[in-house]
DNA sequence: GCCGTTTTCGGCCCGACTGTTTTCAGTCG
């Protein structure tokens, strides 16, 4: 039988808490399963050998118990004591909790009461009137769950690609910031630390009064419908997307540290929360008070940390990945790469192959952000279903962006090529052609099911390639339908490392390949990084923000991404990664 | 269940909102 992976491992881990919670058991005990599997979630390092070296319970938060079942799932690919769990409690309430407003409690008590085994049976009981009949349910209740259920039925993972709700979160927060009164207002949540997806939009704001602030959000037009509202707190669903919207509007003086609450993660403050107890003070929302009630003065998030002696800790890096640790010893990297630092985007596509837009709007594009550079990499001729170009198109190709780059002043196109590797590892153009190219990224575009072995070893055959620059989307994975293709990773990252060959962050939403354990894995060995776009419009170099928040995620600093450097050192730098 | 530079027992982050309740439990983040 094949071993269950790290996903199911996690998932069992989270059924296991909610289980308990279920059965009433200590919370602390529930929160400790889940924690686990935070931890689990936000591991580089493979599982499998974690447990062969016996190193599971150096991680924090896994002690001997926890460390034993992870171990006997992942040999056995069976739990008994999860087993025995679920046949205590009825059936289906595992599938019941996924209803949002419905948490184990009262799952497991419409359950027994009312035997409702499934979503499809809780929405009859709440039709006909069953459910209000429970005790601590009213009519209201059933009304509450009818329409979670309706939200659950919509969609089954309704979390959304990080590319897809920044741009529409980033202009809501622009309409709020012009809200009468409002002195301050961020995004908060998973969305501000550049999560892959996220669940919901965090904003917050500050203004001396919330009423008038919620009156105008509430009555604005993209808004569909008002969740819930309170003092502080008002809750919308948009016409947008679906998106649901979580509005906080506080006192100016309590704003770093609302923001910094409902940025997250929920891990990174357990921890904060627990250090500011060692030294005597209680951080919330709402402030941080000494243990007498004295409130004090936090202007930012920056002052926050300094109250803890620590580093400030960029958004990006709240997950309780050491980051707590590196900012109490002052190691926490300060040049974190940002988006001033950028100077060429990388991997996009024209007209001249399955692109939108012509070479000239794209340099266009690129000279509107501020961009020195944009390397062309269109498909190569095995990519026919995606326009890709023999080598004689290629020369034709080269002609056009010379022209491009003497009338588009202060952005220079570069030459390369998105070649495709082959099944047998061999890139798809001649040597002849694929040295005068300024930029060659390799990717792996078919044949996405051969086994780890055989795509790990096409990937090495490929880096044999001297003229071979940059690994394109190294997994293949698209979110949320595509699983990545298997692939021992250190082993391409510990290649990568040796033979100079540069690995792509690509930037596209339903890619953002390598994802944030690959880009630490990949630092931790050397590898250089560049941060990309695979635009295939001109709209989509704005990717490179999502690309850029992923590299940021996995601490990648200026001196790690290439494409901060001017277009010159950055081909030199190409070549010379190779030459070593 | 995890954890420990006073502790191997006794803590464990903190609060808003809702619906059902007359003081709170459940859910969410």
């Amino acid at each position: 039988m094949k071993p269950p992976d790290k996903a199911t491992v996690i998932q069992v881990l989270r059924d296991i808490s909610l289980l308990l919670q279920m059965k009433g058991e200590n919370p602390f005990r529930s929160r400790a399963y889940d924690s686990a599997a935070d931890r689990l979630a936000g591991l580089s390092e493979d599982l499998g050998a974690l447990l062969r070296d016996g190193r599971l319970q150096e991680l924090p938060g896994i002690g001997q118990a926890i460390a034993d079942k992870v171990s006997e799932l992942l040999t056995t690919g069976r739990l008994a004591s999860y087993e025995a769990l679920r046949a205590e409690l009825p059936a289906g309430v595992l599938e019941l909790v996924r209803v949002p407003e419905l948490g184990p409690k009262k799952a497991v008590l419409l359950a027994r009461q009312l035997g409702v085994d499934s979503v499809d049976a809780l929405e009859k009981a709440c039709r006909e009137g069953r459910v209000r009949q429970v005790a601590g349910f009213g009519e209201k209740s059933e009304a509450n769950l009818l329409a979670g259920i309706e939200l659950y039925r919509r969609s089954n993972n309704p979390r959304r690609l990080l590319g897809e709700v920044l741009p529409v979160a980033e202009r809501l927060l622009a309409s709020v910031q012009t809200l009468p009164g409002v002195i301050r207002a961020s995004v908060g949540g998973s969305l501000r630390r550049r999560a892959e997806t996220v669940g919901d939009v965090d904003l917050i704001a500050s203004a001396a009064g919330a009423s008038a602030v919620f009156d105008a959000f509430c009555a604005a037009p993209e808004v569909a419908h008002v969740i819930g509202r309170g003092e502080s707190k008002c809750s919308v669903r948009l016409h947008e997307k679906d998106l649901q919207v979580d509005l906080r509007v506080l006192p100016d003086e309590d704003f770093a540290t609302a923001l910094h609450h409902f940025t997250g993660s929920r891990a990174h403050h357990v921890r904060l929360r627990g250090l500011a107890q060692e030294r005597g003070l209680k951080i919330s929302e709402w402030g941080v008070h000494r243990a007498d009630g004295t409130k004090l003065h936090v202007p930012d998030e920056a002052a926050l940390y300094r109250l803890l002696d620590m580093q400030y800790i960029p958004p990006e890096l709240r997950e309780d990945t050491g980051e707590i640790e590196a900012a109490l010893a002052g190691k926490l990297p300060e040049d974190l790469v940002t988006w001033e630092d950028l100077q060429g985007a990388v991997h996009a596509h024209s007209t001249w192959s399955d692109g939108k837009n012509s070479l000239e709007e794209m340099a266009r594009a690129a000279q509107a952000l501020g961009l020195k550079f944009l390397t062309v990499t269109e498909h190569s001729q095995a990519s026919i279903y995606a326009g890709g170009l023999k080598e004689d198109d290629l020369r034709r190709q080269w002609e056009e962006i010379d022209r491009v780059n003497d009338s588009v002043k202060g952005v220079r196109l570069l030459k390369g090529i998105e070649v495709d590797i082959l099944e047998s590892g061999a890139l798809d153009y001649t040597d002849a052609v694929l040295e005068q190219l300024e930029v060659v990224i390799g990717s792996v575009h078919v044949r996405h099911g051969m086994d780890e072995d055989q795509m790990t070893r096409r990937l090495l055959k490929a880096f044999d390639n001297p003229h071979l620059h940059i690994l394109g989307h190294p997994t293949g994975r698209m979110l949320p339908s595509r699983e990545p293709y298997p692939l021992r990773m250190e082993e391409v990252l510990d290649k990568a490392a040796e033979r100079g060959v540069v690995v792509e962050v690509n930037g596209k939403p339903e890619r953002l390949d390598l994802k944030t354990e690959h880009v630490r894995m990949a630092l931790e060995r050397g590898v250089k990084l560049v941060v990309s776009c695979d635009a295939h419009r001109a709209v989509d170099l704005g990717n490179l923000a999502f690309s850029l928040g992923t590299a940021r995620r996995g601490w990648a600093r200026r001196g790690d991404v290439l494409n901060t450097l001017s277009a010159e050192q950055f081909i030199a730098t190409l070549r010379k990664q190779r030459a070593a």
